[in-house]
DNA sequence: TATACTTGCTGAATCGGTTCACCCAATACG
DNA sequence: CGTATTGGGTGAACCGATTCAGCAAGTATA
């Protein structure tokens, strides 16, 4: 509310005109040659008024913002209280300071994603980092229009589309070569949604080392959780005359469900079935058997993924276009071979 | 990057000013009786430019932007994974999102508070949610700037300045007033840092607590944690010949700790010592033993606080400048009466 | 027929900076 | 001594909106 310093006050104050104090205060003082001594008067009087500059005036006239966005898949993205939420936020907002730039988080409601794109675009932000997927609207919009952005945990057919994601793929291979090793010949898996390249990913990687063991996957081994409800669709997927003795879970989160259903229904873990996650998450270690799972660096890549944002927005060479980092198995409690 | 449709070229695609184009894209066609044949033209010309307003133009016209800040109290404020952080992320999402406001993480690297301060009332946010304390100098120049701001999760003594917390000393009182209808008489605490309200806040209703009972503190039955090498305070603190049969922590991580302390001791939680725990993390559930806690509503305080913020940057009454949440006592198995 | 409202719209100023082209004085060069 | 060159600085346009005062034409009132 109360008025702040402008440019012109410290103009009046120094003595001078607007222009040299917008040199003098960016550090453009020698390329305008201004003298030493302006640029003493005017760097005095910006302190005495302990004037800063209007950022939106700035980037109005520069066309340049110092904001970067962040867009989720859903408003209420921060509802369950993953590790994989805090370590992305973590990772971004560590990119952002590293990048010297300010994170947006995209939270105003929208009407539809015409409208979201063009919130997105007219914000205060110069570049925006998404995590969507393949034919969501809003990204589509947005690509068309050229906006700067870059995918982060998830990709898209379209590759000269920036993203920075794990290995889904290999992260998918070594949990399930590590299943064969054990002994496994009959594994099953629990998906993520189809319309998220990680889970695609993840399948993909999960079937060739199958098939490169000849080993077959039955339809019903193979589980989709699209969304919710996913303890009963656990049960159901357990409740058959038979089962495989393994399976490889898109996520620790499933894996965990996976695991208190097999306890509803009399099964063991890994006795009877053994199960990988994915993300090795915290809980993993105090969980009932401790979990094997596939760790990403969520951090790291979050932090890359703002670092790529900020080089793309800036015009600088961002190098290449795709970073894939890659993930290691952690092997604990609930992996075993099959019962003889 | 691609150069984006204007007010100006909507004008000139409807044959009218931009004056007219701004009126009706704003929904004030009616009060500055443009025609509805007018609007149409208007709206039609938009729609097939996708014009959207810059924001930017937008709040430099106007003095007033969409977005509000979010300062926590050091940068690296999402390292620890703690249900409060994800818990105050959502619930500052889902009140901006109401709000139709999208929020701002302060990220820039700064080099003192002055700057930071700056930094934040010239960033494109019309006023910021702080997580601070007395004293901190940040908050103090925002404060003498008169810059809209509401404290979350904290409070000062300036009575005119707005916050939303929990109340901390009804909290802590709940947490006491179990342990001594346990039976317990000789209590201790461990507390957090001096630095922060809800510390102090906990600490003065504990100590009400006892007084009404007629209880007495010793000295060393408090042990304040400024920071970091938890562990090995909490061991020290245990490491004594006589030591209280309850201690009430500050938070439920700082009890976690102290459980553990205690076991490596020889120590058994709640046979030797009940142990009481402040914000009913999920963990509490999964712990062994699970552990007695209060809870708070971080969610409801964080939504609130985005609302009173939204309300005050838009000159709105806020009604009562604090709002203070109550807490819930949420008995587990880390309480039972001392041993005989 | 003159006056007063309405209706419908726009010109110009403004927000607080940035940027480019250009100007003036003083010194250097030939 | 005339012409470049350099040092030091500024005027004016511009970014893309908003806002207020005012104008012109048409209708109502007296």
């Amino acid at each position: 509310m109360p008025t702040r310093s402008t440019i012109s006050d410290v103009a009046r104050m120094a003595g001078v005109s607007k222009v040299t104090v917008s040199y003098v205060l960016n550090g453009r003082g020698v390329e305008a040659r201004i003298s030493r001594d302006t640029q003493d008067r005017v760097i005095k009087a910006a302190q005495a008024l302990s004037y800063s500059p209007n950022a939106v005036a700035r980037s109005m006239a520069s066309g340049q913002m110092d904001t970067l966005g962040v867009v989720f898949q859903h408003a209420d993205y921060f509802a369950d209280r993953s590790d994989f939420t805090m370590d992305l936020m973590h990772g971004v907002t560590m990119g952002a300071l590293a990048a010297r730039h300010n994170l947006m988080l995209h939270t105003k409601p929208v009407k539809d994603a015409q409208e979201e794109a063009a919130e997105l675009m007219n914000g205060c932000v110069s570049g925006v980092l998404v995590l969507r997927n393949e034919d969501d609207p809003v990204l589509e919009i947005l690509l068309r229009r050229k906006f700067p952005l870059v995918l982060f945990f998830s990709r898209i057919q379209d590759a000269t589309v920036p993203y920075v994601d794990c290995d889904n793929v290999q992260g998918a291979r070594l949990a399930t070569m590590h299943l064969v090793e054990q002994g496994h010949r009959r594994i099953g898996m629990v998906s993520g949604t189809t319309h998220a390249s990680s889970s695609l990913d993840r399948l993909n990687g999960f079937k060739s080392v199958l098939e490169e063991n000849g080993l077959e996957l039955r339809e019903d081994d193979l589980l989709t959780i699209e969304s919710g409800r996913e303890l009963d669709a656990m049960r159901g997927y357990l409740d058959r005359p038979s089962l495989p003795t393994a399976v490889f879970s898109y996520s620790d989160l499933f894996a965990f469900n996976l695991i208190r259903a097999a306890g509803d229904m009399g099964l063991s873990v890994p006795d009877d079935l053994s199960v990988v996650g994915f993300d090795s998450v915290e809980a993993c270690e105090r969980s009932v058997p401790p979990l094997t799972s596939i760790r990403q660096p969520v951090r790291e890549i979050a932090a890359a993924s703002v670092e790529m944002l900020a080089k793309l927005v800036k015009g600088d060479p961002i190098g290449p276009n795709h970073v894939v980092f890659p993930t290691t198995l952690e092997v604990r409690g609930s992996t075993a071979p099959p019962r003889r």
